[in-house]
RNA sequence: GGAGGGAUGGCCGAGCGGCUGAAGGCAACGGUUUGCUAAACCGUCGUAGGGGUUUAAGCCUCUACCGCGAGUUCGAAUCUCGCUCCCUCCGCCA
């Protein structure tokens, strides 16, 4: 959420940002609700402070035992009237507020300005395109090897659900520890491990309330919403809260299932693994001083990235242009991993600087010092990592024609030096 | 699921419908004093939103806020109703 003082002052800053988003807004619509709302504010305090002052009077006639009668009856109707400009006032405010939440966060100076994907921007590559001896693609390993259930995952949950099995399982356990103590142990991340459902106020924390409604499974009778990532949990954690500067920046981390209905996606990039709607990722969460912000967003990525150097696999981060950013994000990096199989890139991470558009939302605040006024801190995420492409690219890549060589540092999470 | 109890500022904790934006304590901050740490004393010390003023930090003024939302009343922290959360006990369950 952006503050409406800023939009009231940078109206057309903020109409051409938002439209670099391809979103749309409501600025002008805002703009003149917030004017009758000032309007109306001026009014009704005008008659609260009269109210405020005869009922002083009628206080202190009574006091001394003497009649007010007169009084209490000149103030009848003052509360009716009162009440009237107060329900004007409310709806003219949820209609600021309801615009004002649609607004997506302002994208910052840095991010190229673009409609699509094809206007990213490509920062740096890692590695290099490994020669594989095979034709095969992960879904025709996997089945081999019988470390994935595709069709048992259809049967028990629907499409887009899967198994892991045997060694596959052990697999994604072994990936799910590795991240999670590689940041722990070196990156200075605190682990948590979060609830699985969140609320609507999380939801609408985040952002991902009120837009994304339809792409996220609810649970109707207690209203609650699976996570489609650990990073709502996780940056709710602190919402509605003050934190101390000497806390900031403060890192946390977190293993979760991430469950994504992803409505009207079908039929693009959906085999196997690629798309699914229940995935395992391990998130990466900071809460930051303003000024750091960015600085921080670099070291994230940076975090992200050391996985994929021990695991030894090729990959790529692109600045993603503004049109392609996402809603709450002031500036997104994504880390796309090359799959032999697909011959394709494949995303695995994304980190956001979101400034202080979450903070704003979940009202999550810091003091630099004992007296000082509250800010709005600023927040970040990334994912640290996502393991079903990984899987994919570790399949693809480490798949010798017979048997699936585990990557060095996995392996004494798995157990054994290679799956047959 | 059943029965009770509770929610007040950063924290603790008072609060007969008007004198309570809220006592008192702690913490914090500024200062005075005592040859250090400390103690004592004085002062400051919530948030948000309007309006005014200033080049600005700021200052002045009004309004709202005692879990959330309605209601009664001239007037609500205080009375009524609904909701949420927390605690205790019972039941059920991993």
């Amino acid at each position: 959420m952006l503050d409406l003082k800023f939009i009231r002052e940078n109206a057309e800053f903020v109409k051409i940002n938002t439209s670099n988003k391809n979103a749309t807004e409501h600025v002008d619509l805002i703009i003149s609700h917030d004017e009758r709302r000032r309007e109306i504010i001026q009014e009704v305090e005008k008659i609260k402070s009269q109210r405020n002052l005869v009922t002083k009077e009628i206080a202190d006639l009574k006091k001394v035992g003497k009649d007010a009668s007169e009084k209490i009856f000149a103030m009848k109707g003052v509360s009716d009237q009162i009440k009237e400009l107060d329900d004007e006032l409310g709806e003219v405010e949820d209609v600021v507020k309801l615009y004002i939440m649609q607004i997506p966060n302002m994208t910052h100076a840095s991010v190229p300005i673009g409609k699509n994907a094809d206007n990213n921007l490509d920062v740096r590559q890692w590695g290099e395109i490994k020669k594989v001896n095979h034709k095969l693609n992960h879904i025709e390993i996997a089945t081999k090897l019988g470390i994935v259930d595709f069709e048992r995952g259809a049967k028990v949950a629907g499409g887009g659900f899967h198994f892991y099995t045997a060694k596959g399982a052990r697999l994604e356990r072994a990936l799910i520890n590795f991240f999670l103590d590689t940041h722990t142990d070196i990156h200075g991340y605190t682990e948590m491990m979060p609830p699985f459902v969140a609320n609507r106020n999380s939801m609408r924390g985040t952002g991902q309330l009120p837009k994304m409604a339809e792409d996220m499974y609810h649970c109707q009778e207690d209203d609650l919403f699976l996570i489609p990532t650990a990073e709502v949990p996780l940056t709710n954690y602190h919402n509605g809260e003050i934190l101390r500067a000497e806390e900031l920046n403060k890192r946390i981390c977190g293993y979760s299932p991430c469950f994504r209905r992803e409505a009207g996606s079908y039929g693009k990039d959906v085999r196997g693994l690629l798309r699914v709607h229940q995935f395992n990722k391990v998130e990466l969460v900071k809460f930051v001083k303003p000024e750091d912000a960015f600085d921080e967003l670099e070291s994230l990525v940076s975090d992200a990235e050391a996985l994929l150097k021990s695991l030894d696999l090729h990959y790529r981060v692109i600045l993603l242009c503004t049109g392609d950013t996402s809603f709450a994000s002031a500036k997104t990096y994504d880390i796309e991993v090359w799959s032999p199989g697909e011959e394709k890139w494949l995303e695995v991470s994304s980190c956001s600087n979101f400034g202080d558009f979450q903070a704003r939302r979940a009202n999550i605040r810091f003091k630099r010092d004992a007296n000082a006024k509250p800010e709005f801190l600023h927040t970040l995420n990334g994912s640290g990592l996502a393991t079903p492409r990984i899987m994919v690219a570790i399949i693809e890549n480490y798949f010798d024609g017979e048997k699936l060589h585990i990557p060095k540092v996995l392996q004494k999470y798995v157990g054994c030096e290679f799956i047959a």
